[in-house]
DNA sequence: GTCTATACAGGGATAGAC
DNA sequence: GTCTATCCCTGTATAGAC
């Protein structure tokens, strides 16, 4: 098309979106202006206010995608019987979708300080609901009798903490696969909550 | 108000740091004014820049500073023998440093986006040497055969991102106390690495 | 629907009075 | 050594032309 004119709504929100989510990712929320993210989408900061209300829905926007997404796709997951199953299938599939992600999870780790009230907490109900299916796999395999955690609560955290850390260094193309550090990550999350395998002794 | 007529160099400096390391924690360096640092100190902005020559030097001061202080404390503990040992007390030194200093904690891991090139490098090369010190007791326990570790770089990431993550929750009087916080981590800790069935755990 | 132009607040940093 | 005053830039957001 020859005229710059006409609409472009339904690819111009999109654009937007992606434009802050990769600045945002690699600048932080407070680093990055209006006339940056408009730039980059190649349109004038003025016309960023037809798609989003403020800097800040932007930002609560791709922080609530991408947990919607996440918890999404995680219930798609196919069931796994057992509770090292589940561990297991749980820390291959937070290691994968984290790894395909990076500037959303960056995003929604880093940035929680400069959501409005309102907006830290629908985010942070979204979180908890995650961590609460791994919280309900390491009860269920401590009451089974196959992992060994004093605190589930405080497993859990620990536990995401060590799977999302991928998220520092990975790259694609780099020493390790994908497939490889999927495995080397399921094991010692599977480890670290006291490995069948091995005799626990927890005071 | 009566002019203040002495001399507060001494005073003013470490002041504007403390100031400064507390609301990049809270907010974030680029989310911070210069204005709103002499505010908490009680001066004006202008007399900042007795103190520093710039808002960056200010982020670059207080991450080296910590990463150093990290480093010398490290360096001071009682030698410990044997793999297992060295990386308890690693876990305990960590966890219990990093405890005491949430604030420098998370400005060093938040804020590196945030450094100028040469800053940055620095910043980094002190972080590396840390790691480095934590893949070294991985290596030695991976060749005498007590740690079943696939790749001690990666579990080297993998550990001191769930040893940090402790910083995302733990509260001084909360619902654990700091030693079971440092035990349970420790334990952890040894378990991903693939510590054998024999080591006792003395509480 | 997108543009230019602009309002208005606030940013970092400096100069010179006291 | 700290102040006031200020420079100049950049921030978010809006108004009105096309």
């Amino acid at each position: 098309m020859a005229r710059k004119t006409g609409s472009h709504s339904e690819i111009t929100g999109p654009r937007i979106r992606a434009a802050a989510q990769h600045l945002f990712a690699r600048h932080g929320y407070a680093a990055v202006s209006m006339r940056q993210i408009a730039a980059e989408v190649g349109v004038q900061a003025g016309a960023l206010y037809l798609y989003t209300p403020d800097k800040q829905s932007l930002l609560a926007d791709l922080m609530r995608d991408h947990l919607e997404g996440l918890l999404e796709a995680f219930a798609d997951l196919p069931p796994a019987s057992g509770p090292e199953a589940r561990l297991d299938q749980f820390a291959r599939f937070h290691i994968g979708y984290h790894i395909d992600r990076p500037d959303a999870v960056f995003i929604a780790y880093m940035e929680l300080r400069n959501l409005e009230p309102d907006n830290f907490s629908a985010i942070e109900a979204l979180r908890r609901r995650y961590e609460n299916a791994l919280e309900a796999i390491l009860r269920d395999g401590r009451a089974a009798g196959v992992f060994a955690v004093p605190d589930t609560k405080l497993a859990t955290l620990a536990l995401i903490a060590m799977l999302t850390g991928v998220t520092n260094w990975y790259r694609e193309g780099g020493r390790l696969g994908r497939a490889e550090v999927e495995a080397i990550y399921a094991d010692m999350a599977r480890n670290a909550v006291g490995s069948p395998a091995r005799v626990q002794h927890t005071a």
